[in-house]
DNA sequence: TAATATCAGTTACATAAAGTAACTAAGTGA
DNA sequence: TCACTTAGTTACTTTATGTAACTGATATTA
């Protein structure tokens, strides 16, 4: 009756992807880098804070990277690493899916 | 300036495999139909509690199914759907993203 | 000149979600 | 009778998230 343990690395994968905001910022980025206000914006009901956040564990997972342009206000620029771009194909998948097997809503 | 509204049915999808917990225990279903205490044990760390609540909202959304054996004592089996197997390629490709990606822990 | 706006957040506080441990009911076995 | 099983539930605590106001440097508007 033992099970066997599941691979810590992806335990860790969902662990990233199912913590709150974490898909949907992880996806609006794919459409391209973009600043703090335009990802709050996209994303109409996150709040700054937890965006914030998010942004700061996906910076620290390599995930997603954070580029300061030294304009006049200052720039900032939201974009995604290449681990963050090979999310691409899970995104992939779950759009399959939600389109077979979700009802279109009325 | 103007973002193109999300499509509703991934965002319910990824809404579904967002919530905490969820995703691993459709994973830990994918390998077979078990009972309560077996998907317990199998995710060391979830509450009964949460568990319970978990697995209530994945029937309702028609990706859990739970069958009841009158036996002595109550054997109850809960398993994946049609809609609940068809999410595996997801799984899939976070398996493929987490051991390219991924560190292996020392 | 003063008021207002922008950007990228932060802070304090309130509510919702999750974790913990004890408990339930129906029945079995010692 | 006491202890044990299964599939949960309950009361309570801790953590996570949401809300709204605020920051500071600069620009624009009246």
């Amino acid at each position: 009756m033992e099970q066997m343990p599941m691979c810590p690395r992806f335990e860790k994968a969902v662990e990233i992807l199912s913590k709150r905001w974490t898909s949907l910022i992880v996806f609006q980025l794919l459409s391209g880098p973009q600043r703090f206000a335009q990802i709050d914006h996209a994303l109409p009901n996150i709040s700054g804070k937890v965006l914030s956040e998010r942004l700061k564990e996906l910076e620290h997972e390599g995930i997603v990277r954070r580029v300061v342009f030294p304009e006049i206000p200052v720039r900032i620029e939201y974009s995604l690493s290449d681990k963050g771009r090979a999310l691409a194909p899970i995104f992939g998948e779950i759009a399959k899916w939600s389109s077979e097997w979700l009802p279109v809503p009325e």
